[in-house]
DNA sequence: ATGGCATCCGTACCATAGTACGGAGTCAAG
DNA sequence: CTTGACTCCGTACTATGGTACGGATGCCAT
């Protein structure tokens, strides 16, 4: 694998400025290269431009620079112990599916909400935390009835939260 | 729906401390209910428990206080544009899907990350970058098969990124 | 060889999301 | 009627994850 980007041009490749990858630097996410022959300039490798879109991507899904580091660090080889290894990556792995399980949940509430709302005006008030719980709040679901009759549409009840 | 809490009640129920339901309410992400009566300390709801919950969780899932924010102001109801809400939703479904496939992703690499480590040591170094692209790295799966000879695994070949 | 970039490195600053502190008030039990 | 636990509100401090700045040096084309 050969290093033939410089610093700019790898956070080109990356998506984030200079600065981050030095940071990430400081911060043992990404290693420093070694400036080749006495340059002045180091260089750095696609790989290392895959493992910092790997760290903005895992931090977009809330992980923190912490938890990267150790998802990062999980290697299976002959010369690490392999359980504390496959521990750890259990434990990682039961963390995803919760997160999963979550934003399906945020998501099927999206789909509620979405479907309550057919574009002229909803019939039934309704916000995700309604959404979020489907049998009890609000949110009756109103599919592609829009020549029905948009009057009385009986909203409008509770207000609850109105938070701003 | 009754306001019988306390914030320090709420705090303790949401699993967050007093002064970060604070913080939430001069951030607008939750209302500051009045005080009852001119009593000196105000009351607050279960809703409002589970308002500060779906905060907590979807900062777990990689959205920043603002997102969470347009999150829970989305409302379907008969007094708003619905098809800006619509159109708001959508883009926050579509995003929620990204989420959900990188997870699944990062899930199917530790997935594989398990696979290729058996228990006593692996056939074979594979970090979590290599086993987000299956056809490519190493990680040869390395199933139950521990009594196959394990020797010669041809391992350790690329180490590539060492970082720290 | 010189001008214009880019890199190097250190330090300082910034936004986000809390967390802590301190003084004053309230309320119920002893 | 005091003590202890809690609340209220304002201000200050902290941790995380960058961003910006500035002087020195390096690289390369004209």
């Amino acid at each position: 694998m050969r290093a033939d980007l410089t610093i700019g041009m790898a956070a080109r490749a990356a998506g984030v400025g200079v600065e981050t990858i030095r940071f990430y630097e400081r911060q043992h996410l990404v290693r420093q290269p070694p400036k080749p022959d006495g340059s002045g300039a180091r260089r750095y490798s696609a790989d290392t431009v895959g493992r910092i879109r790997f760290i903005k991507e895992a931090q977009e899904l809330g992980f923190s620079l912490r938890e990267i580091h150790e998802l990062l660090a999980l290697r299976a080889d002959p010369a690490t112990d392999c359980s504390e290894v496959r521990e750890q990556a259990v434990a990682k792995r039961a963390d995803v599916r919760r997160k999963i399980q979550r934003l399906q949940d945020i998501g099927a509430a999206l789909e509620r909400l979405i479907a309550a709302c057919p574009g002229q005006g909803a019939l039934q008030a309704c916000s995700i935390m309604d959404a979020l719980t489907p049998r009890s709040g609000g949110c009756a679901e109103n599919g592609r009835r829009q020549h029905t009759n948009p009057r009385k549409s009986s909203c409008t009840k509770h207000k609850k939260e109105n938070t701003r």
